[in-house]
DNA sequence: TCTATATAAGACTAAAAACATCTTATATGT
DNA sequence: ACATATAAGATGTTTTTAGTCTTATATAGA
């Protein structure tokens, strides 16, 4: 598992969005530039938060995007692995083959166990939380 | 944090020289091919495990590695970041001051339970454990 | 309907990191 | 002295990440 900038971006598009509520409307103009994500970057990261349906997207004249659900049910770890996949602290644990024997392995099943804390972890942070407070990562509100 | 090869290589030399035991010399040859490591690259690692006072190095003709205190004490842990650094799963957390205010980041504050988790499981497991059943990734003795 | 504005989609590029190898030097036992 | 083993760092290759650019498409409003 790595937290990669694409992911970083998505956690704060969707915090930003989250701070204005669901359905609110927000181009993607403003969320680059209130978050400092390059926003042609944006464009590809929301385009996959979409795929997962985490946002709509609008097209054409106020365009934007927008929060399909309510923040409370939109996990952190719902959009980091929108973003880059299901978390995988090692291949070991993502891709069992790769292993000789992955049910006997005694390193296996630490990872194992770690990664599933990891998960759990980062599905108990939701956005309406995320979103309350101030926060660093240029993600605060005006 | 990401698990590298070279980290993964690191385990599987520390947990090898633990099936052998606490002092006794294997030379990189063996090591390398029985956990299939390229040479080269193991000499590197256990460069590092040997700056991390993990396993000390014999040069010379009948040279080799060994670890120097009991598997027991070794924790998975203490091996990784020998070899990767300290484990911190995004930038926020390893480097606070890359945020605004990470003492009151929400976001910053579940990085920063999870890391502490993932740490703490990896610090339970050592390796007089990890080698005494059989395992996958090539670490498994005759 | 035309135009301005907004995002879509994917090709493309640059930089960084990971992964590995190669070469020269040094240490040790016989 | 010689054979064998690792040290150390330079070098090279591949993969991933990060970001940009270009062409296409959708929508609001004059």
């Amino acid at each position: 598992m790595r937290l990669t900038r694409a992911g970083e971006y998505g956690i704060r598009c969707v915090r930003h969005l989250a701070i204005h509520g669901q359905g609110k409307l927000v181009s993607r103009k403003e969320i680059a530039s209130r978050t400092e994500v390059p926003p042609h970057f944006l464009a590809k990261i929301a385009q996959q938060l979409a795929r997962a349906g985490i946002i709509e997207i609008l097209q054409g004249a106020n365009g934007g995007y927008r929060l399909l659900n309510d923040p409370a049910k939109i996990t952190l770890l719902a959009v980091i692995e929108a973003i880059i996949g299901e978390i995988s602290l090692n291949d070991c644990v993502g891709r069992p083959e790769s292993c000789r024997d992955s049910a006997l392995c005694t390193v296996h099943r630490v990872w194992n166990k770690a990664n599933q804390q990891l998960r759990a972890t980062l599905q108990e942070a939701d956005f309406a939380t995320l979103a309350r407070e101030d926060a660093c990562c240029l993600t605060s509100f005006p």
